[in-house]
DNA sequence: GATGAATGAGTATTCATTCAT
DNA sequence: AATGAATGAATACTCATTCAT
């Protein structure tokens, strides 16, 4: 029986080397190696190299929403439910830095050759933020002459952008938290009547 | 003398190949058969595919700049600023969705290769926009407390996030303009004293 | 495991491409196919072309040191020293036409890449020579006149001289050996006393 | 009509182009640059590559032959002659140093390429040391029991292997002159009776 | 004659994948 | 299940040669 953990080994090590290197220049080897297994091995349990990549990010992307889910289940606000939205997500970018360079760079590396690349998963994730614009407009809360899936669109947009330079450049984060909170909120906060 | 028709023609098959396929899987010799020259051709031209890549995207970007910057130019007020250059970057991947791919696909794919990719020129695009959200807050009609440069970003963000989308599903450009301009007008214009 | 068979097995086919071809003809697939494995496994077991060439020629040095220094030691007399190594070295020549090419025409042929080619290995073994014609000065048997590095050029000079003619001509190699041994005894030995 | 001017100045510069990085790593661009032509333009005066060498080569040995076959009509004695050649032929390898390499290592690499390769021009060259070696021994002066080709061979590898170290190391030429000389006088003279 | 831009055949090397052990 | 040696298809780039100007 195939072992779970040699499973996870090889996803945790994928991470890093495609995290590292990139999808086209990430080797096999190197992943083997990395996740300390023979090559023939990692294809035991994949069933080529695209194989890996969206599983890694499937995975991610899973626990991403498991965490934000809990989170937002918590809170009755939406406006304090957009808030914990942009700050769980930055946040999680800064704890797993290879999780960030798969997603917003890697992903879209591999976009030519996976079809459905931003698949249900992600879908999923994305559909999280639509859900609390809705349900703002919904309780009068938001403007309701925003369109739902665009709005969720340059808020992903902003955050996946402010992540790209965060890695690139290794600006403040937390600041970028906060701005990006007060932008959205003026977007998308009904003004209240005088 | 070398042909500068010849430098074009590749320059636009190149686009239009690694729009098609992606830089990895873009051939060489598919350039080559897309411009009508041979392949030994293309290197008396380009030193090597990177540089193919690049030249594509620095001339690309050149002209993004000279059109939207005359365009601006022309026009006075800020909010209307903004408006023009959401509309325009929009408008621009639509009369040109090969450059929509190379830039928002194939940029990041060989970000990995490139150490100062989004470099000089395509700062320069950039920073057009934070000019902008500037000229703005100085004259008192965005709200101060947003940081420019995070504006820019989030601006660019949502931009490139939404012509993605419309690469990928084919989404009602027009829509998207109308909606982004509206979203960011809300974020960025201080709300006048009642 | 790398299989020792198979490095042997590249080396064998290696010295018969590089002897029939000359290096830079020589193709890698033509010694794959000649030493029946794949293009790839080739370089399993040599670092690149060049690599092939140094290992099948100091190999084959190697094998030459071993064998003449057995026959050299069973020896006392210094001109019958002499008579074996001429005779030793031709004869292993016409044995293995292949080494008698890649000794004297590829070694050259790649001569402006190896920085040190005729490097120890083969140094040793042109210092056999050296030492029987010292050992010969010494015991009062060859001139004293004579400088010994010199003589050593200038015998391995004419035995590679002549591999040469038996190569391109079919010469006597018989008649060679015999001629070579009176030319340089008659140079070497001293004149007894009347 | 072709100038003689300028095929002058095409095998000058393949000399030193041949000379400094082998016939198969020169490149046509590199002698039609060092001539000061261009590229096409060497094909005014020759077939291809290979012709080029066999074009220098053919002068060069050319005037080697005539310079020695003077110093040579001028002197009686066989035993001078043969120490002229011998200096002669270092010497002319010291004035050209481009020659010396061409000679010895590039003919060699091209050997797979010219089935005549010691073509005619050569072994005249070569011939001349025949000739000398026979005067001698019909003059008395030279053993008779030394085969005259086989002597002439380990002559000419002799003085080759030479100018080889002399190219690698830098070694002392004219002590290499006297030494030769020395050393075949010894291998050829006759013993006069006592 | 002279040029040099254009050509396109040619090849060392890499690496995802397989499979005998 | 695990291994890693073996495979061989795939490709960027070079350069001798040509030919339109």
């Amino acid at each position: 029986m195939k072992s779970p953990d040699k499973h996870h080994k090889i996803i945790l090590a994928a991470t890093k080397v495609f995290a590292k290197k990139g999808f086209f220049n990430a080797r096999i080897s190197d992943i083997a190696k990395e996740a300390k297994v023979a090559d023939g091995t990692i294809y035991l349990y994949f069933a080529n190299k695209l194989d890996i990549l969206l599983s890694v990010f499937a995975q991610e992307t899973e626990k991403l929403i498991n965490k934000v889910t809990n989170l937002l289940n918590a809170e009755e606000d939406v406006q304090k439910k957009l808030t914990i939205f942009i700050t769980h997500h930055l946040q999680a970018m800064r704890k797993n830095r290879s999780l960030a360079e798969v997603i917003h760079i890697e992903l879209r590396q591999a976009s030519k050759l996976i079809k459905e690349y931003r698949s249900n998963t992600f879908s999923e994730y994305l559909d999280l933020m639509a859900a609390i614009i809705q349900e703002g407009q919904e309780k009068g809360v938001f403007r309701p002459d925003i369109d739902v899936q665009l709005a969720k669109l340059a808020l992903f947009g902003a955050l996946d952008e402010t992540s790209r330079l965060w890695l690139a450049r290794g600006t403040d984060l937390d600041k970028a938290i906060a701005q990006l909170t007060l932008l959205f909120q003026n977007a998308l906060v009904q003004q209240s009547a005088p």
